[in-house]
DNA sequence: GCTCAATTTAAACAGTCGTTTGAATTTGGC
DNA sequence: GCCAAATTCAAACGACTGTTTAAATTGAGC
């Protein structure tokens, strides 16, 4: 990875002062075709010639403009990942806030995390779309660059909301609103990247195109739900043994 | 995909007649060499040539066993996602014949669908642990063949649990439980997939590697609460505006 | 021991991959 | 209009991909 050198000279002191040529614009043709493409194939089966072809500029500009093919994913993801969860953190201190010192609601903060995503699914213009499906199956990705580029994008995020869970549901135990928060997140970037494999379990109506929100008007509820759930004592009388038989 | 001439003369008269020799062993040392493999890089970046060599045969091996690589990640997906939703159903039978005229609990179904997880993820031995890790990573994956090889896989099961589901939650609407079947289904994949990701998110106790039970103990009661909620009516009094200022 | 089919093997096939190179071109400042 | 930096371009790099081929090896059945 020769990121250093991707400029000829390197120099400090010229600052790109805003340029409004055609720099810009080979950049962003190249992260729209790229989140498209690397979204219906993945980021292995996307091969840069595939996408240079399609935003229509040389292929040895990706590793000009981005310097190798990781780092142009990792723009890819840091456009748009970025921004929304400033977005989450912003809405969760507005709605902090707004509360004084009473608690949040399960809903509220669910809401501070829905929302930025909704926005982003409502944005037709730009790819929004696109993006969360590629950032659902970005989690659940192999490659080792990407999951440690999401985790420290993310943790900053999850610190916030874990605090904020905390305190709406003082008397589930930390270790549990933890996890309680990873299925949260995970049904969440599920059901985004999911588009054609919901397919397989709730019939489609043909020609919905637009069920961003009714979804997550389903989801937000269900782990709501679940996250005020009591919590399980393993060998309270009375208690579901579930898993007895195993 | 020339799968029709992987044996030389492919006569109907010689049926295998359960041959005990090296031709099994070869098969299932590629099955778990790739199984690994699939898990840890993927599909796309897993090379033939780095299966045919941790498994120690010959490149050409897979092509004469399996007809071609995505053949092969199909056999290594059948071997034990076949078993596992056989388990599923026939278990599921047993609690509905145990409970007579009495519809089941959630818990009953839900134990249902992760208890033959469970089971594959104590299963030290053969590398279950590995394939549920593999098996979440397979939802996600955008190839079409991954797609739509799993629905066909899933397909009956899907069904068998949807009915119960309904019949245990009668008051709940056709679709709204469609939903939240996928739901159960996508945050139990995802976390299966997700042994690394979770670090992110809840802190591992270092050490502790045998938790799946421990997790699936939370996901099972956090899910049955969201699969009991009651049906938001989005413009009903006093219901939560979820995303009123989206 | 021979036969014949099943299996394994080494080698090559025809591509595609991400990346680099050095020359051509465009750009903005003077 | 000139200069120098930024950008684009065509071409090639070496490595790797899944698959195929034909010869070599193996193992039962007779």
């Amino acid at each position: 990875m020769a990121s250093s050198t991707i400029q000829r000279i390197p120099r400090a002191s010229d600052i790109p002062v805003d340029r409004p040529s055609e720099i810009v614009d080979t950049k962003s043709k190249i992260l729209d075709a790229a989140e498209e493409l690397f979204m219906e194939h993945g980021f292995e089966a996307t091969s840069l010639r595939l996408i240079t072809t399609a935003a229509g500029v040389n292929l040895a500009a990706v590793n000009y403009h981005f310097g190798s093919k990781e780092e142009l994913f990792q723009a890819v993801l840091t456009r748009r990942l970025d921004p929304m969860n400033q977005d989450r953190m912003r809405l969760l201190s507005l709605y902090e806030s707004a509360a004084g010192n009473t608690p949040l609601t399960c809903e509220n903060i669910i809401s501070a995390m829905f929302i930025p995503a909704l926005k982003l699914a409502r944005d037709h213009q730009t790819g929004g779309k696109n993006f969360l499906r590629l950032l659902g199956r970005a989690y659940a990705d192999p490659a080792p660059f990407i999951r440690e580029f999401l985790s420290s994008q993310y943790a900053e995020m999850i610190t916030r909301f874990r605090a904020a869970f905390s305190h709406a549901l003082p008397h589930i135990p930390r270790e549990e609103l933890s996890w309680r928060l990873h299925f949260v997140m995970g049904a969440l970037s599920y059901t985004l990247a999911g588009t054609d494999a919901l397919k397989m379990i709730a019939q489609f109506q043909p020609g919905e195109a637009d069920n961003d929100e009714k979804v997550l008007r389903r989801l937000a509820p269900f782990l709501a739900a679940g996250l005020r759930s009591p919590v399980e004592n393993d060998n309270a009388p009375g208690s579901h043994q579930w898993f007895a038989e195993a």
